[in-house]
DNA sequence: ATAATGTTATTTGTTATACATTTATATAGA
DNA sequence: TCTATATAAATGTATAACAAATAACATTAT
């Protein structure tokens, strides 16, 4: 055969690749707006409907975000996560996922990640770390939550590991939400000593003793994870399946 | 503020929300159709461009395939993680990661998989991984890298924990995107031995025997990488920033 | 009969046009 | 100065028509 078969896709996909390819080479920075819905008809020559699918794929890969009115239009977003998230989540639901399977990657990946902060962390990272400590109420309540857990993103960024920041926050997103929606404030976890030790041991660079001692914190969290799956199971008792 | 916003998003994303529940909530199986557009059309009372981007989103969620045709539409997919993938190439690419990140990742988390596969394969598991080993050609070749990286995928089935399956999935495909398109036949490992040794550990139950062999497997394969970056580097001068 | 070919109908892909909704900004009035 | 209103710019939605792909059927030729 020696004729290649010229089958072409759909259009929106061909020009959502070439947006895409622009904005990975640096022709729009984060911020910036892409041309409007009228404009880039007329780049490319095709109908508003492609261009409109086109722009909405960007904002599914979570490379843009839409606004409307005058001066709005698609926004280049810079480096996030959710886009990630919310594809997994999907992908974690059809796969029947359980807050013990997340736990137990947790588990094993966050004292790794911890012992690589110990190793890596810059002074600007130990600053971010410290404060977010100093900022914990003493009170526990929602914000304690939020707190807790940026304090494991940000032990994340002190990786300097996209991959392993990206998997830590996908986990810690679904614990977050488990833990925020189900638990009643007064039944949460108030722990303030642990993230305090993790702070010193990190700028100690002590990495063996980060990695223990995060592996211990988290043993201490999964019962409360297992608890909010519990209260999450009773709320919903898959009501769908037959409709 | 008694009254809740009822400032409602797009119309699509709503649609594609309710058919997202019916797919988790089984109404919809593997293999099912979903109803055509005009049908859905009828069904939610919205024009057939909203259906059609709700649908679009669907299929960029990997959740469904859309057929052209008589007897086409939008089929539901059985369980995949290429839609993750997707997303997550292009969040690596914009935080411009490099093999040597994605390597670090999988030396410590093929590791805690292998571990994980001794203590969990299942007869039938062990079954798939024989096959595996016996199917591998004596000759390298492009069908003995998909091959190897199977293995790896196979192991992490073994592990079952959807979680680590999917962090093992991505980070593979990534990797037999380098190699496969960068590195000649020639210049690809080409280790008999590892595989079916690790078999044998994970038959024998050997926990700690698949982590090390697991490491030290890995440990080879490192160098190969970083020089199927080098290549591919070499061919893409970055043609682009200012284009 | 069988294989190649043409026809038809169904479903998604694309275009064009008009109108609705949101919202930043300018304008007018108190 | 402040508030209300008008304006215009941009995305959101609806409708209608046609293009293209393709499965199933009908026709023809061998």
């Amino acid at each position: 055969m020696p004729y290649t078969s010229l089958k072409k896709g759909r259009l929106a996909d061909d020009v959502t690749n070439q947006i895409k390819e622009a904005i990975f080479g640096g022709k729009y920075q984060a911020g910036e707006k892409l041309p409007s819905e009228h404009e880039l008809v007329e780049l490319f020559g095709v109908s508003r409907v492609i261009i409109r699918e086109a722009i909405r794929n960007l904002e599914q890969a979570g490379l843009v975000e839409i606004r409307r009115g005058p001066k709005g239009g698609a926004f280049i977003k810079s480096r996030n996560h959710t886009a990630v998230t919310q594809v997994v989540r999907d992908h974690f639901r059809l796969a029947k996922g359980t807050v013990k399977e997340i736990m137990e990657v947790r588990l094993e990946i966050e004292p790794i990640v911890a012992g690589l902060a110990a190793e890596r962390a810059t002074p600007g990272d130990l600053q971010l770390l410290k404060r977010n400590i100093d900022a914990q109420p003493q009170t526990p309540g929602r914000q304690t939550i939020e707190g807790n857990l940026d304090f494991h993103r940000l032990l994340a960024r002190c990786a300097h590991n996209p991959i392993y920041e990206m998997i830590i926050n996908i986990l810690l997103d679904f614990s977050q939400e488990l833990i925020i929606n189900i638990l009643p404030p007064g039944q949460i976890l108030h722990d303030t000593t642990t993230h305090p030790e993790l702070y010193r041991l990190i700028k100690d660079r002590d990495i063996q003793g980060a990695q223990t001692t995060m592996h211990s914190h988290l043993k201490d969290v999964i019962p409360l994870m297992r608890a909010a799956e519990e209260k999450s199971r009773e709320s919903n008792r898959y009501p769908n399946s037959t409709s």
